[in-house]
RNA sequence: GGCCAGGUAGCUCAGUUGGUACGAGCGACCGACUGAAAAUCGGUAGGUCGGCGGUUCGACCCCGCCCCUGGCCA
């Protein structure tokens, strides 16, 4: 199985086509808000008449209104890898979600989760404030509260759930770069900045020019807006406050623009620093048929 | 042409009765990251305070002239 990786707009969904052609394979989305249906425009999602016929995997399997998450993601996606491998096809990851890929290709067990602990601590957090449960943590667990920040209220909420829930230490840290599936390659389309920023310019420019406003509008008729998880989407909240009148639709396309550069720069962060990537540039003509030698022959799914 | 307001970090703006700019937000760059991750959070670098001259021991803050921007009047 091969994975294609790197930073948004650099363009992985191209690779992942042309690799899908060479080695007979199908494309498994690994893009944490392209598995929301509807949501297409804004999150770049390939539309189905523009995929060669290659049959792609985990879009669109979630309603806005219900809660993405790694874990089960994680579950879904090596689910459908041990499928297509029994089937003889090879997977061909692709998307830009750092956790998502890792969490499918690498050690990760991912502790359980329950809706009423977390909601009772998000709750006190919105009372209390990160500092005090971070004071809690650091009694419960001082390892943990160590390695997190006092003001990062998110993470400490969850290192205080897993403690509840499981009785043992919470991990804060990521586990090895270790891959649990065999086989796995990974490939990053490397990009230089100046241009990512360009190119990232110009996407969401063609998206607003496709209809990008009416697709949120008709998401929030849905709602988008009381969305967990889906009304995170970069552009969503962007569009969704032009839409309430609190800004113009060239102020939410610039700072539509200004979030997606932030977000490339996150992924660039997870990306290049692990080495098992192998990066090829963007603009090379023969990228295709280099990242698919990568790939042994033999080894092919 | 006259009057008023304003010209301080890449951007928007604070600021000091004259004593080394405490600057802030955003952006840029760097980093952390285990069930919301397109999330959540942290750090660093940026300023000859429009220009020239004057007053002063000392001016970004006072005075003069000039340039630029916006508004009003003619």
């Amino acid at each position: 199985m091969i994975a294609v990786v790197g930073p948004t707009a650099a363009g992985k969904t191209d690779l992942s086509l042309a690799l899908a052609e060479r080695l007979g394979g199908e494309v498994v989305n690994t893009d944490a808000m392209q598995v929301y249906r509807g949501m297409d425009i804004g999150t770049a999602k390939q539309p189905p008449d523009q995929r060669r016929g290659i049959t792609h995997h985990l879009l669109d399997f979630l309603d806005i209104d219900q809660v993405a998450s790694v874990a089960e993601f994680q579950a879904l996606a090596r689910a459908t890898i041990t499928r297509l491998r029994d089937a003889g096809t090879t997977p061909i990851l692709v998307g830009g979600s750092a956790l998502y890929t890792r969490a499918v290709l690498d050690e990760f067990a991912f502790p359980g989760t329950d809706p009423d602990v977390r909601r009772r601590l998000t709750d006190e957090l919105e009372r209390v404030g990160s500092g005090v449960l971070h004071e809690r943590l650091a009694t419960l667990d001082p390892d943990a509260a160590a390695a997190i920040l006092a003001s990062n209220g998110r993470r400490i909420v969850r290192a205080l759930e897993v403690i509840e829930l499981t009785g043992e230490k919470f991990s804060a840290t990521l586990p090895r770069l270790a891959y649990a599936v065999a086989n796995a390659h990974q490939i990053g389309v490397a990009i230089d900045r100046a241009t990512l920023h360009q190119r990232i310019e110009r996407r969401v420019d063609a998206m607003f020019e496709a209809g990008f406003v009416d697709e949120v509008a008709a998401l929030v008729e849905r709602g988008l807006a009381g969305a967990r998880t889906a009304s995170r989407a970069i552009g969503y909240p962007e569009v969704m406050a032009h839409l309430r009148g609190e800004l113009t639709e060239a102020e939410a396309r610039e700072r539509t623009v200004i979030a997606t550069r932030r977000f490339a720069r996150r992924q660039d962060q997870w990306f290049r620093k692990d080495p098992r990537i192998t990066w090829l540039a963007w603009d090379d003509p023969d990228l295709a048929d280099k990242a698919a030698a990568l790939v042994p022959r033999t080894l092919t799914h």
